[in-house]
DNA sequence: GTTGGTATGTTGGCATACCAGAATACAGTC
DNA sequence: GACTGTATTCTGGTATGCCAACATACCAAC
């Protein structure tokens, strides 16, 4: 029986539907499609190259995620985000983030170690590059390697799909320029925090960086108010 | 224009998808489907008296939910849970409840606690009376109260998903003698110290009262493992 | 010119049809 | 009787078709 499982072949064969969610998803976060910009089905279909089938399940599930919102009557639009939603967002990240530093830095061994200091290297490149989407990236590899190392698979989950959902404000965040001084500054102090293995100042660096980062959100959005709640 | 909201009809019409979602998720959540049950499309449509289309949305809704999992080949099964993955649930669980409780209790008035005494007494009578779904409904309405006060619309949306996943081990652990003793005397205590206006406690009991649950369901889950991770 | 009515187009909701891969049953061969 | 090859069935993936509701445009009548 364990010898089979060397060669077992896993014929990954990705649906058409999997494909879809990942565009679409994609679109969605990179700003491609407006927020509360309509998504008609037979539009998708042509763009995407697959029937409405395929198109319709992907945006069930996204709607799920809470990627996308179906009006009623209208049909599916791209979910547009409060003020206060966002707010909230930002506080469970801080939650959910600050337990993953402070058990990352319980667990933390020495190949950890070596995984997040690889992830704040990239990451204080990618800052200095100034490239968005690369120091999107980046941020994303190193908070997996937190959470991959706590153990807290769920909420990573959890706090990737409440990413998704801000990522406008995100991206509007991380290419601030407060930002960019600040941000490898409370990245570093982060990862040292855990690397001395100090759960509640791995936590409490966590929390503060994303009070700074709910409070630049904060001051882009609410001025103009960007996107208003309908 | 403010005349006229007045009167605006919000023609609601349910549409037979989230019909459908919402009878399949009552059936997993109620354990009509166990866990890792085949979910054959063809048989479903019979069961509920529609389309493939209808079906198969809804499950792709459902598998974003987390409740179902579309496995490579063989298409898709009702979820199932690891004690890691309750685990992980349980300690999410507690960071947003106990955050909760200290925003409710930060901000409650005299409607908040009249709403919160009257979820309690709810609760104090489904204990007492025994009934398992009386006891699983009231137990939501209270914690829908706290979140509502709180102003956690969203923490509450991700706390229901969780809970979805965990459904079969809350039926289990709010079913448990040992928890129906404990269960009002931790629900009180938690009422009492957000009547208090007094955050800390408020965190504390529930972060207690789940620290229990989570107990509980350990040493029902663990011993036999009654759900394997495959 | 405004108003009421009709025709047309757009679009989402739902149902059905087709196909291919996998599993199972079955039959033939040694 | 065990094994192998084939036929059948099951089932999910995908595409397409139909319909009703809503929106828009156009037209006629006053």
């Amino acid at each position: 029986m364990d010898r089979t499982d060397d060669l077992r072949i896993d014929h990954a064969a990705p649906t058409l539907r999997a494909l879809a969610v990942d565009r679409l998803r994609g679109a969605i976060i990179s700003g491609r499609f407006a927020s509360g910009e309509r998504l008609v089905e037979r539009a998708l279909c042509d763009q995407l190259g697959v029937s409405r089938s395929v198109v319709r399940e992907a945006i069930r599930y996204l709607e799920a995620e809470g990627l996308v919102e179906t009006q009623p009557r209208s049909g599916p639009v791209v979910a547009r985000l409060s003020w206060e939603d966002a707010r909230q967002i930002y506080d469970i990240r801080r939650l959910l983030e600050a337990a993953a530093a402070a058990d990352c830095a319980r667990r933390a061994d020495e190949a950890v170690a070596e995984r997040l200091g690889a992830a704040l290297a990239r990451l204080i490149a990618a800052f200095a590059g100034g490239e968005p989407a690369a120091l999107y990236d980046a941020t994303t590899a190193f908070y997996e390697v937190i959470f991959s190392a706590a153990g807290h698979s769920i909420a990573w989950d959890i706090v990737q799909r409440l990413n998704g959902r801000i990522s406008r404000l995100r991206a509007l965040t991380l290419s601030t320029t407060n930002r960019r001084v600040s941000g490898p500054a409370h990245m570093t102090r982060i990862c040292e925090a855990i690397l001395a293995r100090d759960p509640d100042a791995a936590a409490a660096a966590v929390s503060d960086h994303l009070h700074d980062a709910a409070e630049i959100a904060r001051q882009s959005l609410a001025p103009q108010s960007l996107e208003d709640t309908q």
